[in-house]
DNA sequence: CTGTTAGCGCTTTCAA
DNA sequence: TTGAAAGCGCTAACAG
């Protein structure tokens, strides 16, 4: 781990090392003898380029900052994945920056980025779209590209359409003939679950089918699925079908479901959302939502560059989902 | 996103950049009236540091790297939170490159993070365990610390106990009874799972009960655990337990022993392994084997601070697991 | 207390 | 074709 520089390769090769630089770069034009020789040299004494050194003079770190929520769960994990499989093969490296779940600490990440001088700043951190301050450095700082809102708007977004991940489930329990669905929410804090919720109630409001008693939090965790669908079936145990709001709490829910002696999809149909891996063998395996989030992660850095090379004006990319159909939903029980 | 530097401040202040970089690190004494105005200053210009800079002239980046395996599952993920969240309470920034599956771009981004001047790097790339040269370049370049073996040795590593993770298990069930274990490997090119499998095995060989046809390659993934199920069942029908090396092939397995009729635990047993939380309200919910990711992830980083403080010698670390008894394991059915 | 002198390792004109 | 000069933004001695 010594620390050799240009300089030590030059010496070795006898020249001056702004020679150096220009052959290790490729760059104006050297004698075939010379450039052999300082090849060697290099190689010889272990050299390795200092790109910090580099940075500082070339005004670019070839590096973009992520901000993101807690990446535990696959969700966030897999826009994660997305942006660094996109961002490495154009070549630039990520400084990944997770956030405590009140996302209190997302300035002072920000700061840091910035200070690392990076080329440009990916934003998956829903617990912070309220947040001013945050909206006011995502304007002024490093190009930046969110995969949800920003306070105050002006940065650019790339979404998986929320409309659809609630409309699409709805109205194929619908379709099949179900009046009494149920929903259990993602964490209401956020303007994703809270856009569901919304569609989901509109699109039952519209048909009178609406009840505010088959609404039930699951803060997107499996355990939370399994409470609220207990609490559902306490209540209101006509329920023919429930949309969960991600696959996680569905696997909750059809365990609760099973526990109360409900057999899935007969006595209830159960739609989820995200495709997971495991929802294709769940029992039975889950009809849900495809949301692309491995795409939107790419999708966002590929943005992101087009503005950093371009100031190029604000956008709203949104991805469309799909239904997966499988085992869990059917017609309500007759009768 | 102006280039404030020092001068910048300085100017505005009517002092040397010098005095400015003085006051804002804190350092040597100077007037409480020059003190402020050079806060004023910075502050009103919008001063930024220039880590890059700060870095050059330091020697040193406050920057771990990071080189994972594709952390799209939950596994290496949780290792990855746990890395991130230690780094960043001792402020160090995370650098963070994932691998193509084979593992064939590894030496390619060592050597990025080593131009970067990254003060250490940790290591959670399996597909590399046998790489000759990644051992040598981890060996020579900065310090380093991995989560699997590292070819040729000399790396401290922290690893999950990989041999209780299949004793347990396996134990569990012969102490219950059964005498026909079969067992869904991961992908046998690790060592980790190389080594569940030889454990396995020598358990049962140990009594008498070890059969070759009762081991079948899930790959790591649901799908996989899924068919291996399917040909265990057409090979050995008469199996009544089987140890499965992860949760998410169990989910498979589960739902492959639900299509065949065979009712769990009454007419089969699983054990999984990880303790995903999914594995808690699975069909019927997992006995699995908790391995503690997260917590490797984590003392992995305050082994490499170390490390780095103070070159000490290698060290292999290895965490305990522990069983986590759920309603998927119970006695054979008699007869 | 404050400013000057010296680099950290590199790229980029511009002369020779 | 090569080298010298200049500077990226910063820190660290040391002198004033």
């Amino acid at each position: 781990m010594a620390s050799v520089s240009l300089r030590d390769v030059a010496a070795r090769a006898n020249v001056s090392f702004q020679t150096v630089s220009k052959v290790l770069n490729g760059k104006g034009a050297v004698t075939p003898a010379t450039r052999q020789r300082i090849i060697e040299a290099a190689e010889e004494i272990g050299y390795i380029p200092n790109a910090l050194a580099r940075s500082l003079q070339s005004r670019s770190s070839l590096t973009l900052g992520v901000i993101t929520v807690d990446f535990s769960n696959s969700t966030p994990a897999l826009s994660l994945v997305g942006i660094e499989r996109e961002a490495r093969q154009h070549g630039l490296s990520v400084i990944l920056s997770s956030l405590e779940p009140d996302g209190s600490d997302c300035v002072r990440y920000l700061r840091v980025l910035m200070e690392r001088r990076v080329d440009g700043i990916i934003m998956n951190a829903p617990a912070t779209e309220e947040d001013e301050e945050v909206g006011r450095l995502l304007r002024t700082g490093p190009p930046a590209v969110s995969l949800h809102d920003i306070a105050g708007g002006g940065v650019p977004t790339v979404t998986v359409e929320s409309e659809g991940s609630a409309a699409l489930p709805v109205r194929h329990l619908l379709a099949l003939g179900h009046r009494r669905i149920a929903t259990v929410t993602g964490l209401q804090q956020r303007h994703s679950a809270q856009q569901r919720t919304a569609v989901y109630r509109e699109v039952l409001t519209e048909l009178g089918l609406y009840d505010p008693l088959l609404v039930e939090d699951g803060a997107w965790e499996v355990e939370g699925g399994y409470a609220a669908t207990h609490r559902l079936l306490d209540r209101a145990p006509d329920i023919t079908a429930i949309y969960v709001q991600n696959d996680l709490m569905a696997v909750g829910v059809l365990n609760a479901l099973h526990e109360r002696g409900r057999s899935v999809p007969d006595d209830c149909s159960v739609v989820g959302c995200d495709d997971h891996p495991v929802a294709a063998r769940t029992i039975p395996p889950l009809t849900t939502v495809r949301m692309p989030f491995f795409d939107a992660g790419a999708a966002a850095v590929r943005l992101l560059l087009d503005r950093i090379a371009s100031r190029s004006a604000s956008a709203e990319d949104v991805l469309p989902v799909s239904m997966v159909y499988r085992a869990s939903t059917a017609s309500p029980p007759a009768g």
